[in-house]
DNA sequence: TTGTAGTTTATAATGGTTCTAAACAGCTGT
DNA sequence: ACAGCTGTTTAGAACCATTATAAACTACAA
């Protein structure tokens, strides 16, 4: 499997539940933004074996951690994250709560002419909501 | 009390809550961020008499809905709002989780190239997340 | 003053997320 | 191959911000 060696390689084990669940994320053309529940949903639907809730968190976690997924800040009940852990901005469509990347050829040149003392920038996202 | 007025014409009765809620939120020179739990503890220290958590709640949610606050996008286990409803950005300070606003002189233009069919853009949030 | 609709309140319910602790599984050394 | 260790999975409980409920209360117009 593609994905022993990359698990191995952070320090995490390579368990069953974790190389489907990279498989479900990371088997892709494009970027997938999702909540837990929607992994949860894949997750029943493409794979036999049962994966308890408890460890699609834990996994998620575990893949923030280290850097292979993150969080998207977007009001919500749910905590959405994002398999395009890239500096990276996003459309969120208002009507059905979806995303769609932007990359930063999608975007100008952003200035920020403000500073705070003794702080530097550690990230800039930009969200632009959609409506019809 | 000068905000009176200002609950009636939005349909909103000027009741005794709502109106020391309106003096906490609004009686300020600067933006006001705030969780429900922070805006709880002001009222709190600043007040005599109790006023229920679900008041709490509710009022902020109609203050929302009327457009005298909005909602903040942040990955926070609660829910930030911001007394500037102008579109405006903002910097986040990830030691202390609080948040400073951007005014849109303090950014340079943002231009967003991609397009999304039958789509419009209904606002533009950036969020410039700082650390030490 | 009286009626009505809007509001407040204590409290329960909801639901996403985290915690717990016991069973289980990957890995290292022998 | 086996033992032993440690990391992982799991069901279920706990947590906690938020929302729902429904009864008491209140602003206000008639
Ligand atoms: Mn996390
Ligand atoms: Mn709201
Ligand atoms: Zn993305
Ligand atoms: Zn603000």
């Amino acid at each position: 499997m593609k994905y022993i060696e990359k698990l191995r390689n952070s320090g995490l084990r390579p368990t069953k539940q974790r190389l489907q669940i990279c498989e479900i994320l990371f088997d892709r053309e494009k970027t997938f933004h999702f909540t837990i529940n929607e992994l949860d949903q894949k997750i029943k639907n493409k794979i036999h074996n049962k994966i308890s809730l408890a460890t699609i968190y834990n996994t998620v976690h575990a893949f923030e951690k280290k850097g292979y997924l993150k969080q998207i800040p977007i009001n919500s009940n749910q905590t959405y994250f994002d398999t395009n852990v890239t500096d990276h901005h996003h459309f969120y469509n208002l009507e059905d709560g979806k995303l769609i990347d932007l990359e930063n050829s999608d975007v100008g040149p952003i200035n920020i002419k403000k500073k705070i003392n003794g702080k530097k920038i550690k990230s800039i996202e930009i969200l632009v909501k959609l409506e019809d």
